[in-house]
DNA sequence: CGGCGCGTTGAACACCCTCAAACTAGGTGG
DNA sequence: CCACCTAGTTTGAGGGTGTTCAACGCGCCG
């Protein structure tokens, strides 16, 4: 099905089944996880480290690959550590949503179903760690904080996904993409990077089909934007933000 | 703040300090809870209603009144026993946001934020079973069943919630009613009600804000499938599904 | 060089929105 | 009983905005 490829520090339990297990990565470990603070195992006490690297595996996919396609099965839940990725859906006559994007910190499980129901590529090299669904369950039976903080992203992220709503139903083009870069450079933040650039590793046709337009018009509000001083474009894969408060103003359509 | 007004059974511990509680109403309880089989009570052992009714309160509202209004501290969660609300969203300019319909069995308390994010209000007269966060609190760490369900809910809600995006980034007016139509009716099914007719109480307004289009477009879609023999609309506000196979054709795009 | 992927720009069109009016149903009061 | 009002829905006509179609520019790579 997908090209999932996981790279192993310990064989644990519960994930002996997987395909594709390499060799195990040098140097890997919660105790050294860059996005530790950021993914939802800070619920779990610091000692515990080794009991949750016994269940996690490492994924890592090139720019293209696919971690999952629409309609496998769910077996793994995984956590962001490096690089980007989409969750797309596609109808039958094209048309395409980027319901998200996935970033470092970022969680990949909260879904109710058996199968995906978005597929999930990568956009640049990207680094996952991996935890089967029966090892989740061990986790939260004996960690109840995890079960909190699980539920405590699943709050935020069905916020944040509310808040789509209302930009796609209601907001207009440049609105959508104003607040699309301040989302983007939130993210940066949140990483502790500098927050007056922001890198766009996806594609012009991504962001539209995550704002619901046509590249074309994604484009033309770039020019925009740029034409009212409000960012710069020193190249189409990086934006400067100019006047945030404008941009902040446009995006909460104030 | 808002026109909350609760009748409570029992003068329980954690939500004594309600404004407005009325006297108890006769007959109530969650032994007797019609739509118990669908609320995240159902988690709770049946032996444990007592303990559960110490902690709820019902709430009631005639149609049009407010349950929250955006910004209002959140301090409670409900679960809708009958009738039905709209959460809606408003822009300072008056473009105008509903997230979603809320029916009995649905839980509203989904949410990362400290203040109401959406005005949650009556769309016909409604009862509410509430529940103060630290009431939920205390359930979930005695009742691990309860937080797993809710989890399971919230993650029921997000998928729901991105496929609204599809919906709204990528499906043609028409499309958008027929899989509103069709949710509707799923919801009828799932309190077990007649599945070919679907009520609406809500307005084209309403439904106009909720597919992100204008009711004079609602209404044009309303006459087109109407004119194409896939449903029938007695009155405004009743729908028959007439031929529910094209209609989900047309709502799945296929 | 030539091909390709990607982004930008221009022109014409189509679709939905805006504006306007008619219609219905319900409620009030003369 | 009818006039009158209001709220909600439907239908029509015209205009604006994003899309569609097309061309061009740029960087990359064989």
């Amino acid at each position: 099905m997908s090209s999932l490829r996981i790279h192993r520090n310990s064989p644990g339990p519960g994930v002996a089944e997987l395909g594709m297990v390499e060799a195990p990565e040098a140097g890997h470990g919660c105790r050294v996880c860059l996005v530790r603070h950021l993914a939802v195992c800070t619920a779990l006490p610091a000692d515990q480290a080794s009991a949750l690297e016994q269940l996690t595996g490492d994924t890592r996919l090139h720019a293209g690959e696919l971690l999952a396609r629409e309609g496998d099965l769910r077996r793994y839940v995984f956590t962001v550590q490096t690089g980007a990725l989409r969750r797309t859906r596609t109808l039958a006559d094209g048309r395409r949503l980027v319901a998200g994007f996935l970033m470092p910190g970022d969680y990949i499980g909260f879904s109710s179903a058996t199968h995906y129901r978005h597929t999930i590529e990568a956009i640049t090299d990207s680094t996952l760690c991996a935890v089967s669904h029966e090892g989740m369950r061990t986790l939260c039976a004996t960690y109840h904080g995890l079960e909190h903080e699980l539920m405590q992203r699943a709050c935020i992220e069905l916020d944040a996904t509310r808040d789509k709503l209302m930009a796609l139903a209601r907001m207009t083009p440049p609105e959508r993409l104003a607040g699309f870069l301040l989302d983007m450079v939130q993210r940066r933040q949140r990483q502790g990077l500098d927050d007056a650039v922001v890198a766009l590793p996806m594609t012009r046709t991504d962001i539209a089909d995550y704002l619901g337009l046509t590249i074309e018009t994604v484009s033309r509000c770039f020019t925009k934007l740029r034409g009212e001083g409000l960012i710069a474009t020193p190249d189409p894969h990086t934006v400067q933000l100019l006047d945030r408060k404008k941009l902040e103003l446009l995006a909460a359509a104030a």
